[in-house]
DNA sequence: ACCTAATAGGGTATACAAAGTCTTTTTTGA
DNA sequence: TCAAAAAAGACTTTGTATACCCTATTAGGT
């Protein structure tokens, strides 16, 4: 229960190594792929997801690539696995309360939003700049 | 990302109800699934897994049905929750670190086995007796 | 003994989502 | 104008969630 998918792995995986490169650096995708192991095309959908928010820059072309959009320490973990997964939903019924049950409530629900606030607080917690040094 | 399946949802909502009866009460089958609204052989399915782990027991034949295992307020949700959804994994890599990468290891990992702790926090303190009476 | 009510358990069908590939189009620098 | 690169869309494959059905087993009542 509550795994990440392996789009949200290797979306971590691609941007993280974005991270740890110098700001200005432009990547190509298929060394992005090759680093961290993870199938090109995939990675392609993944990193458009990302340009689409500005989570990186793109750029078409010969001498085109990736960037990161914004500098890593500005980047939590939180938006780039909601970039991916979607927002983080424990159960339905946190969005949308008439899941609870007829009476549009129930004693699970509290719960459920508790475990969802909790979830997104410790990715919320992390950057992208830490994820590449290592410190924290 | 993170979503309970109807099966964790529909156990859940049994259970509870279950435990919102007298503890020697047995029930039918037939008649949680109404109540609580979950397709009755989708349900029987997860009442026999609680069965083999002894949180609910059963009983064949004429008169027999369903009742809990133990009282109430010795049952965790988390325990529900994981007989029927598997434990609480963010990331493959929790389990197996191989799954990190080629290292062994990677800056995440400490972060999902965070978002696991949390989780599995929250849901260790609930009883489904809170949840059948709503008190807490 | 026999019949009936009930769960146990296996197998199957379906439908949707995840995972990954392929092809074509668009953009851009040289 | 050519070649390099991402963008975009169509497509396949695989896996899993959801659900149903049929038979076996068990226990109580007559």
């Amino acid at each position: 229960m509550m795994e990440l998918t392996r789009k949200g792995e290797y979306a971590v995986r691609g941007i993280v190594y974005l991270a740890g490169k110098p700001l200005d650096k432009v990547c190509l995708l298929s060394d992005i792929a090759t680093a961290v192991d993870v199938p090109p095309t995939f990675l392609a959908k993944i990193f458009q997801q990302f340009s689409k928010i500005g989570l990186v820059k793109s750029f078409r072309g010969t001498g085109g690539g990736f960037m990161l959009g914004r500098a890593p320490e500005n980047i939590t973990l939180l938006e780039v696995v909601e970039a991916v997964e979607g927002p983080i939903i424990p159960n339905r019924c946190v969005v949308n309360p008439l899941d609870c049950g007829r009476a549009g409530y129930c004693n699970v629900h509290p719960v459920w939003k508790q475990v969802q606030e909790k979830v997104r607080g410790v990715l919320e917690g992390v950057t992208l700049k830490e994820l590449a040094t290592g410190d924290k």
